[in-house]
DNA sequence: GGCTTTCTTGAGTGATCACTCAAGTATATA
DNA sequence: TATATACTTGAGTGATCACTCAAGAAAGCC
């Protein structure tokens, strides 16, 4: 009986995501909304609810295609090769709406606010984090990575190092580059073997 | 003749500042502004001439305040010193608004839209660096650092560092304190002896 | 073809945005 | 004390914000 949209939903949380993560929270309009999707008031509200809840739709596509890029790369070099060819992926990534990360972005935007959505970012953050020192531990029982270091703290710190490369490609991507490899390089340096 | 303001420019300067770094720029509203600095909408048009025009004199005092630090820093300890103990000193500091750098924020806001306060924030981002690669040089002469490398790349790392440090350090500042070690660190690892 | 159910349309809601301006007030000089 | 010259007040400007809702259109089932 019923009548389906002339849209695909999932078509239209990722173009959401590229001008949300472009243009920032609120730096996006319904109105901006309503032009890129294709989409009058009506039927925005009918099938998102709100530009929260969409915003919210956009980060977790943002997140979890992060974490899968990730997951990918160590499935196929292992988890120290991982670690050291994500930066670059990164920043050589011509396709990409923006260079600094969404999530960042998102907290920075609306945590003093004490926004729902600078706690939901936060959280992703923390899934990619906690990745990352999977990631370090796996190394580290490989036998790529000194036993002695923390996991946990060298996830924290790669962290930071990542978010700052991403600012950093923001105000100009070919340094960035050389950043990004820089961080490979100080990676391959907490090896086990000195 | 005339008759004089009732408030000190300068430190209405002063909260704008610390509003605008706070909450960001589509996040502070004149409202806000009205209320923090006991301004009118005409006395704060007469004494400021529009939102964007305060924001850049925030934006002023806020780089000029981080250059002084640093100068002060490098005078009393020496620049490598100087270097290591600055990310300390940017994480500890109990009384700033924010933790994030107002600069980079300002920059991720507003680049997108090619407002020209984005270019602003640039602008005193590279005169930072700017400053970084000075004090990477002097400590190159001074013989604290290997004289091989580039002081405008390690200014380039360094400030990509800092950035990340201090998104970070909005995050969780206990665990940023522990990031900001590792930074200077680090750098006593490109000593000329090694 | 008729009916039900959903989706689409788009004008309209009150709130808030940055900003203006005419009128009123205070003060330093003459 | 009078006057000129600022500064202050605050209601009001049109634009834009996220969002609503009643009416119309399309598609699957009988």
């Amino acid at each position: 009986m019923p009548r389906k949209p002339t849209y695909d939903r999932n078509d239209l949380i990722d173009r959401a995501r590229d001008l949300f993560w472009q243009r920032g929270w609120a730096g996006t309009s319904l109105k901006d909304l309503e032009v890129s999707l294709q989409l009058n008031p009506g039927s925005f509200y009918a099938a998102f609810g709100s530009k929260d809840a969409l915003f919210a739709l956009a980060m977790e596509k943002y997140a979890s295609d992060g974490l899968a890029r990730l997951e990918g790369l160590s499935k196929a070099h292992g988890p120290l090769k991982a670690l050291q060819k994500f930066p670059a992926m990164i920043v050589e990534n011509e396709t990409a709406p923006a260079m600094a990360c969404m999530l960042s972005k998102t907290f920075l935007e609306l945590h003093t606010r004490d926004h729902p959505l600078a706690d939901k970012a936060n959280q992703h953050l923390i899934r990619m984090e906690n990745l990352f020192a999977d990631l370090f531990e796996q190394a580290q029982t490989a036998g790529e990575i000194d036993k002695e270091r923390d996991p946990t703290a060298l996830a924290r710190r790669y962290q930071s190092d990542l978010l700052g490369l991403r600012v950093s490609a923001e105000r100009d991507r070919v340094a960035a580059q050389a950043i990004a490899a820089e961080i490979a390089d100080s990676l391959g340096r907490i090896g086990s073997n000195r």
